[in-house]
DNA sequence: TTGTATGCGTTATCAA
DNA sequence: TTGATAACGCATACAA
């Protein structure tokens, strides 16, 4: 099957007219005579003619639209993200085409190969196997615009816009050691993002400024950033094997997926939260209130965030020039605490236990 | 900013060759010697060219690409239909580009412009709010190969695929009953929504074989289909203030947006799942085995879903003209009973409630 | 007021 | 082995 559709020329041999007077009449011109604009414009109804977008663009080396790469749908932070890029594009009478990556550099090329010329723009985070950004690079210094969201590329300088990776991690961290935690596990996606690195820096930094000494077997990444069940399965397990005086009683995930699946297994395993073990993780998951022990989260701000990325290739899009100056605007995630992190009831509880780790610190 | 790629012509100026021997030249002929396939080949990675798809695309009236129409993004149903559609036409050489509706008529209509002629093939499943599909059927019959999933359209003669939704709704009641419910309510999507009305169907046609009188109270439809937290709460709220006797004692949902917040109301305002409303629905949200009570849910086949759709669509892209006969697959439900459903213990405390309902009809 | 010719980037046909 | 040219569908400068 092929799809054969009317073109301008078909209907001007139909209608014994030229090329040009069709496309004229089409686009309501003053030069031509009212009568010949309503028979061309009923016909097209009529045939139901549609302009060929392709040809449009080829002409106009204008497109209308934007492209948007993306890792998974299949991720509510991701698919929020979206939302919010499209309505304002939406608005600005832009079409948004997207495509996916699946984490796989292959994937991410050929998408980005296909979107070119095909749109006028791009919102682009990289795909966590991607290790080089030539591709990208090139097609920027060409002149398309591109603005990176949430897993940025340092390389090229444009604006991005992203989630304080570092403070979400470090407040969620300093959390669990408020509710009394001291051994303080983290569980990552793939030790290759940078976003993964980022959380663990602030994960670090917390236990060194409550003066705690991390151990190494506490932190986990994931080879395949934990896309399948099992990969977390094995982090939980090795961290639950360990001999008791060892044995993690906080844990930080730093992966949506990842903070799943470890409430998950501890579900399945009968775990306790937060008594055995209090649970904190990098969540933009539906329904995480009303889980039982309901799951304390690190909650990315999705949709804005999608906004004002659309908001920095919109500009991108109507300046004449690359910027000399590029904005990175970085927003920051809401700490949730619920029950499977919660172990001290009352506030002042929690601010006795802080107390005790600065004294700690001190000595 | 605008993107300004290389040209086969640039490059031809560049090497002083000619146009013809570059793009030869670029296609590894034999009619090309090999020094200057050498030079180009060598060139063209220097510059990093890239073949413009959309000249590309003109020229061939083919575009090795397939477009889906999908309702929202943000919705794990509709995410996991196209992670299946994905794959399978990753797996057959085939870009995909996405498009979202937002059960919009309107963003709809420009989604199907936007993506005519810039793909070889769609996969639809229509808006909510769609009445009149004259967009779609004008671009069937020009030959653009059409598959619908999930929200078919019956007035084009095409492949479809679909999820059996009134044995789905039929068995979830039948389990309701089963469980010795008695006065079922149904909460649904838009009214409008054909899917809406076979589950429907199949809910009347549960507790008309059960020989249970249906009250029109106990059905409720959303007039934005519901994806709004307060639609679901409106519902909610009459349902439980109807006198004692007509009070529901049972509940099927039959749109994941609803089914979840259907919970959070029973939630949020403590009525215990199920003695004082048995609660299931349709849904494919993730961690709904997580939440307390478990939720109990009639799961579609999304990923399955998903395949068999790409794969009707890729057929239509391989054969010549237009089948003479359409399949319609349908994909039967998961039926997963959990908590919160769940009166009877036992499957014999089951069957015995059954039976009962059975004697009661013959009666 | 209408028609013809050109070019957007490509490939294919034909001629050299 | 190479190069010029037409065509894909459209809009527009120019000619009539």
């Amino acid at each position: 099957m092929k799809f054969e559709p009317v073109t301008i020329k078909q209907m001007a041999r139909d209608l014994n007219l030229g090329i040009s007077t069709v496309s004229r009449a089409l686009h309501d011109s003053h030069e031509i005579s009212e009568a010949t604009k309503k028979r061309v414009v009923d016909y097209a109804r009529k045939v139901n003619y549609i302009p060929n977008p392709i040809a449009l663009s080829l002409r106009a080396k204008r497109n209308r639209s934007i492209g948007i790469v993306i890792s998974q749908f299949n991720n509510p932070f991701c698919s929020q993200v979206v939302n919010g890029m499209e309505s304002a594009f939406y608005k600005a009478g832009y079409q948004v085409s997207i495509v996916q990556t699946s984490e796989s550099t292959e994937k991410e090329m050929k998408a980005i190969q296909y979107l070119s010329s095909r749109v006028d723009g791009l919102l682009v985070s990289i795909s966590s196997e991607t290790k080089s950004t030539e591709h990208l690079k090139d097609l920027y210094e060409k002149g398309m615009p591109i603005v990176f969201y949430d897993r940025i590329c340092r390389d090229i300088p444009t604006h991005m816009t992203l989630s304080d990776n570092y403070r979400g991690a470090y407040e969620a961290t300093r959390h669990l050691i408020g509710q009394g935690c001291r051994k303080i596990a983290f569980v990552g996606g793939a030790a290759t993002q940078p976003i993964v690195q980022e959380r663990r820096a602030g994960y670090l930094s917390a236990l060194e400024d409550a003066g705690i000494t991390v151990e190494d077997k506490w932190i986990h990444f994931l080879p395949k950033g934990g896309v399948h069940y099992v990969e977390t399965e094995v982090a939980m397990e090795r961290l639950l094997r360990l001999p008791r005086d060892k044995r993690p009683d906080g844990l930080l995930t730093a992966w949506d997926k990842v903070t799943a699946d470890a409430y998950k297994y501890l579900r399945r395993h009968n775990i306790r939260m937060p008594e055995e073990l209090a649970l904190i993780g990098f969540s933009n998951f539906p329904l995480t209130d009303y889980v039982s022990p309901s799951l304390s989260v690190v909650q990315q701000q999705s949709e804005k965030l999608g906004e004002v990325a659309a908001g920095q290739l919109l500009a991108l899009l109507q300046s004449k020039r690359k910027p000399l100056k590029y904005q990175t605007e970085v927003l920051m995630p809401e700490i949730i605490i619920r029950e499977s992190s919660l172990k001290l009831k009352s506030k002042t509880e929690e601010q006795r236990a802080v107390s005790k780790i600065k004294g700690a610190k001190k000595r």
